[in-house]
DNA sequence: CCTTAAATAAACCGTTCGGTCTTTTTTAAA
DNA sequence: TTTAAAAAAGACCGAACGGTTTATTTAAGG
């Protein structure tokens, strides 16, 4: 038998993995203990065995969602040779992002955020860590185009994982809302186009 | 007296008024009647004999915030002349949103798109509206620039009002997070000079 | 002033909330 | 195969939920 994670472990695991959808859509005021219970196919007493509170299911709920998505961009981004490339892949990874969301739900990045910001401080600085991550992530392959000649030696990273990152946040805001993947392809082929009008030599 | 409003007009309205707010930082689900109720110092009975539910205060609430920011958008754009002036008036009033909100708790708009887009079908139709008027609104001045030759005549209105409300979103939801100005801040100056660069002839 | 209707307060409805606790079942080592 | 520990089930808790109803107060029109 798998002897790499016990009985537990694999138990806590689920509801997790299960849980993260739900809080994904329904936000965490909106999803109730039922919903959990539901959608792990375990009772209270089963779950509150993992976890002390529905906080701390959030919480590790989101940390899942969150890691899913940065790994998945993380894997697209490592195949890559060139740093334009790279950052293109991530733009790719975005394009297929509303109608096949890696989690159900969108963004767990924007979701959170939003819901959190103003109510559930351990959720804000968790969000706050993965934006953190996502920043120097471009900005870091901003910096290799710099250091390998493909970039301008002027471009500025932290300017530009900025702008990066809230353009691909806001795009996935209102193309949500629509139901319509027209606004996320606008700002996506807006930062293809900065990629190469702004940064590339 | 006021024979403008009925009481119960002026009634209504103040619950609305109340609301707003927190709603607007709290969310729909995590908002509780109790909230209601100690916002508006009415008792449940009172709100109800204007609200048939719950739903229906947060729809007029959403409203009468989004309202209330677009009314002061067109307050500073119509005092200007030139449709960058417009454009850039519009970029003005977002550079003191985060610290000085029109409605505590951020942009209506964002937060109610994120939190309804799964699970509010009515209220996500509401913002629909909303962001169809920032468009239009935003289209609008820059036809207004290509007709009286301020702006480029191949300039494109629609893709050109699509950045401009996804980045300023994207952007209030990033400094949001963080609690700094910094990211929006940033955002909003490669708007103006995309207002510069791109539109100006 | 009296009447009448609007507005409000507050008790109350059944349900669901997050969370606890005890009992039963499962698991795996001895 | 027995046994002890881990895990899950499910009954249960008080409080809070959204919503209803009824009784009382307030305010205006004739």
């Amino acid at each position: 038998m798998d002897t790499s994670l016990s009985k537990a472990e694999r138990t806590r695991q689920l509801i997790i993995e299960r849980a993260a959808p739900v809080f994904n859509q329904k936000g965490y005021a909106g999803t109730s203990m039922q919903d959990i219970m539901a959608a792990s196919g375990l009772t209270k007493g089963g779950i509150y065995g993992h976890f002390a509170s529905k906080e701390e299911i959030a919480l590790a709920a989101f940390e899942h969602a969150a890691g899913i998505v940065t790994r998945q961009i993380g894997e697209r981004v490592a195949v890559k040779e060139s740093a334009s490339d790279k950052l293109k892949a991530i733009l790719q990874f975005y394009k297929t992002y509303l109608f096949s969301p890696p989690v159900q739900g969108g963004c767990p990045v924007l979701n959170t955020a939003v819901e959190a910001d103003d109510t559930n401080p351990l959720l804000r600085a968790s969000v706050v860590k993965v934006l953190n991550r996502l920043h120097k992530a471009v900005a870091n392959i901003v910096l290799l185009g710099i250091a390998s000649g493909e970039f301008r030696p002027e471009a500025d990273a932290q300017r530009f994982s900025i702008l990066f990152v809230s353009m691909i946040e806001g795009g996935v805001m209102v193309s949500k809302a629509y139901g319509d993947n027209k606004y996320l392809n606008v700002v996506i082929s807006q930062l293809e186009h900065m990629v190469e009008s702004e940064l590339q030599t």
